[in-house]
DNA sequence: GCCTGGATTCCG
DNA sequence: GGAATCCAGGCT
């Protein structure tokens, strides 16, 4: 882990420092770049009830248990991919979801991948991200520093400020709406909108 | 084994 | 507001 991507590896208790620290960071894959512009914070085994890893490694987390700086690819809603960068030291189970950012290398390949609508909505949100960086289930577990996988994470070419970063309640949530582990650029067009979590049906 | 509901997106 | 669409994880 070099060119600065050691800060990654920080312990699980400092996970929103590193999901803040993302925001400007750049990820390439396939031909296209997004500069990160709004991810957000997952803790480990016991910490977090919002994360995947809440109740310890299984078949399908077990990449959050690995050494930081690895993609972790999920499945959801039966037709969405969603990527996170494993963080935190192996066994601790800490991960950023990268929710959204501008594309800023690719962008033809990017408009073709993801069909019609505005340039800023390419990677708005954690699924069309992954769509507009055209990676999928293969990319689980592969390195996002060394170049051995399809994705890379790089440093930011243009920095963000600490006055420009935003924090709120994490998208799609239940519960623990009040730990704000959301981290954006103010005022980028390409952030995400909120939506709270809303239960599919109401038992009566 | 069965059942539930989801770190979403798109359409009506 | 709700459907699409399927599997991981929890529970019996």
């Amino acid at each position: 882990m070099d060119r600065g991507l050691s800060f990654l590896a920080a312990p699980a208790s400092d996970i929103p420092k590193t999901a803040k620290q993302l925001l400007g960071w750049e990820v390439s894959a396939n031909g296209v770049t997004v500069r990160l512009t709004e991810v957000e914070a997952y803790a480990g085994t016991g910490e977090d009830p919002a994360s995947h890893a809440h109740r310890g490694p299984t078949p399908r987390t077990k990449v959050m248990f690995g050494p930081a700086g690895h993609a972790y690819v999920y499945f959801v809603f039966g037709m969405h991919w969603c990527l996170n960068v494993v963080c935190g030291p192996e066994g601790e189970a800490s991960a950023v979801l990268l929710r959204a950012g501008e594309v800023i290398g690719g962008l033809e390949t990017a408009r073709e991948r993801r069909g019609s609508g505005p340039d800023r909505e390419l990677a708005r949100g954690p699924a069309r991200l992954v769509k507009t960086l055209g990676i999928g289930p293969d990319a689980n577990g592969t390195s996002m520093v060394d170049g051995t996988g399809p994705l890379l994470l790089r440093p930011p070419t243009r920095l963000v400020t600490p006055d420009e970063i935003v924090a709120g309640p994490r998208v799609g949530v239940a519960g623990a709406h009040d730990v704000p582990w959301r981290f954006w650029i103010s005022g980028n067009p390409t952030v995400s909108a909120y939506r709270r979590h809303s239960p599919r049906k109401r038992s009566r």
